[in-house]
DNA sequence: AAAACAAACTGAACCGTTACGGTCCCTCTA
DNA sequence: TAGAGGGACCGTAACGGTTCAGTTTGTTTT
């Protein structure tokens, strides 16, 4: 019972209404709405449809009449395989294709390489709506999501006009830890912190490229940081800050390198996100330093990795997130204006983070 | 600089070819085929497509001309969340992203949900072509593919007539793995294993179940390490099997609970899965039996978790089998037959598997 | 028995684009 | 200056459906 052949012209809705003798609105009826014929003559055109391999109506033409494409895009500004292989994308990404499904809309990842710019990939994709995930405010791919006419829903983006917003208050949440290492009596802290921009640089950052960053949850971070540092009298413009443009521990490892090569009296390093943070671990084992003993490490996200190695780091709903993006984008209540949804986050104080060595302890001293 | 004013009645290329006196042609030649017309009108039409608020071709009219949709679908048995909740899934869409990638089509997630048997967003999705992931060979989604006029890869299947396939030789590595754990000297063994088929069936497998399992990949495993055991002398009809229908660690553990409850004897837990047999090993912890000492575990599949616990597993490569899929799927040079690839696997021996206690060690005996 | 209504089916318009095979006209050559 | 050649642009016909406003036929209501 194989396969029916590939006919050479395949058979499409006129064709099957021409053989029945029936109208084409019979036959589409037929598929999508059968109580508008009898039983019987559904059942000849479904025999029929089966019996020439007529496979139903095609999607494309469908979705190109109905205007519904049943699947929502996703713009990334990494590779495609990016999404599968930063754990916090994936987690992001779970979340999502689970609003997708409860939906019953596909999910159509964007090809959109950072590096080509070739925004073609967003024009030529058939979606209802896009969610755009973590992407420089300057990339054309966002200026080409947003000219189509189509809704959209940006994660971790400064607001923009019209488009509905998820994120989580990275001020806020970044206030808290810094204040917790703060707190803890560090005094000579260094930074670990994901690209700033489009543009490579592997090494430390100066102020001005911190503020003109074009990655809105990067400089977010970096800014609530200074703001903290400053507060409790530490000079941000002496706080060394090294960026990464390629985001996986091991980079995090060479970042840690870097900044204690160059500050060995740094006692903490506070990471923009785990996976960094999980490298800087790495390094300081390398090293022989004992955390938190002799450097404090703190990360962002809350994988499952910095689970697992008890890294002190705030925790944001990732899944929900997602989750979130797809319900905003995909609940097409004409609303009146553009929504914003912002998400708790939790501060998880792990045993990456203590006291500092050097520390004056008041409550142990004379 | 706000988006442009979203307009009740969009811009199509007819009207922007009646605005400026032009066919549509020239307009769509203006996007398409920028040598066939003049460089000053091609910049007349592209901005007077900017004041019009025209965004470009519509895609989905594009697709049906062009038959083309620019992105090739992916379907999957489980949840579609599942794609990003299970690392051997995430390894393989990874491959498979990568590989669209590079044909700069897209991936488009198919909402095919394993419970409510909805297989119209299989036909509702405007892809080229399908890949299709470890789906039982009953699965109405899968007939639904392979009713679609497009191309059909389908991963750790069965072959199909007129299908491409990629895929490993699970029975030799399954073999391999066997043949490890009986060299040990292990006589009674346990074996864990995935769904065998679209009905929930947690527990222990009998023997007629085993062989009508409707996921391929399961079912060689088993005949395999059924085939080995024998040969071996150890009578298969005897080795408990315990079946889960949820993929997870926490599964894995109370199916090596079930088991060793029913088999306290077993000196060796086979598992069809590596993340089984982290559960497992959790299990084992948890009743303070000595891996490898009192019980040795082995998995299958060679990811990422695998290493991090040295287990005992045979290592197949995930992302080259979703590379390689996407690459047969989007190479569509139109070859005369369908075609097979299948990827090496290595055998891994880590720290989970030793000889078992009791058995007898003749170069230590008398 | 006429009017009203419902069920079953149809015709034509429309969705927005690209492929194909022209036509037109200007320039270059002999 | 006729003819060839080519750049620039166009008209028409799909592509494969869905939708809406009918039309026909048969049944019920009054």
């Amino acid at each position: 019972m194989g396969r029916s052949i590939h006919v050479r012209r395949p058979a499409t809705l006129a064709s099957l209404a021409a053989e029945l003798g029936v109208s084409r609105t019979t036959v589409s009826n037929a598929y999508n709405r059968p109580d508008q014929l009898s039983p019987e003559l559904r059942e000849r055109v479904l025999q029929t449809a089966e019996r020439l391999g007529y496979p139903g109506p095609d999607p494309v033409a469908r979705s190109l009449r109905t205007r519904k494409a049943g699947a929502a895009g996703l713009l990334l500004t990494e590779n495609l395989s990016y999404a599968f292989s930063d754990p916090g994308a994936v987690n992001f990404l779970e979340g999502l294709a689970l609003g997708c499904e409860d939906a019953g809309v596909g999910l159509h990842l964007v090809p959109a390489s950072p590096l080509r710019e070739d925004v073609a990939a967003v024009h030529r994709a058939g979606v209802d709506g896009f969610v755009v995930y973590s992407v420089p405010d300057d990339d054309p791919h966002l200026a080409a999501v947003l000219s189509r006419p189509v809704p959209a829903v940006v994660c971790d983006q400064p607001k923009l006009d019209d488009v509905d917003r998820v994120g989580i208050d990275d001020e806020v949440a970044t206030t808290k830890l810094a204040e917790h290492v703060l707190g803890l009596g560090h005094r000579h802290i260094g930074v670990l912190c994901m690209r700033l921009g489009r543009e490579r640089n592997d090494g430390f950052v100066r102020i001005d490229r911190q503020n003109s960053a074009h990655y809105h949850v990067q400089q977010r971070r970096l800014t609530a940081l200074a703001k903290a540092f400053s507060a409790a009298g530490v000079d941000w413009s002496k706080v060394p800050v090294v960026e990464r443009f390629e985001h996986s521990s091991a980079q995090g490892e060479s970042a840690a390198a870097q900044l204690l090569d160059a500050y060995p009296d740094v006692t903490a390093l506070v990471c923009t996100s785990d996976i960094l943070a999980v490298g800087a671990l790495q390094e300081a084992k390398r090293r022989g330093l004992r955390v938190p003993i002799d450097l404090t490490v703190t990360g962002f996200d809350g994988i499952a990795d910095a689970d697992r190695v008890e890294l002190t780091t705030v925790r944001q709903p990732l899944k929900e997130k997602g989750r979130a993006a797809a319900e905003l984008l995909l609940s097409s209540a004409d609303r009146t204006g553009p929504k914003l949804i912002t998400l708790d986050t939790e501060l998880v104080i792990g045993a990456t983070s203590g006291p500092p060595r050097t520390a004056e302890q008041p409550w142990f001293g004379p």
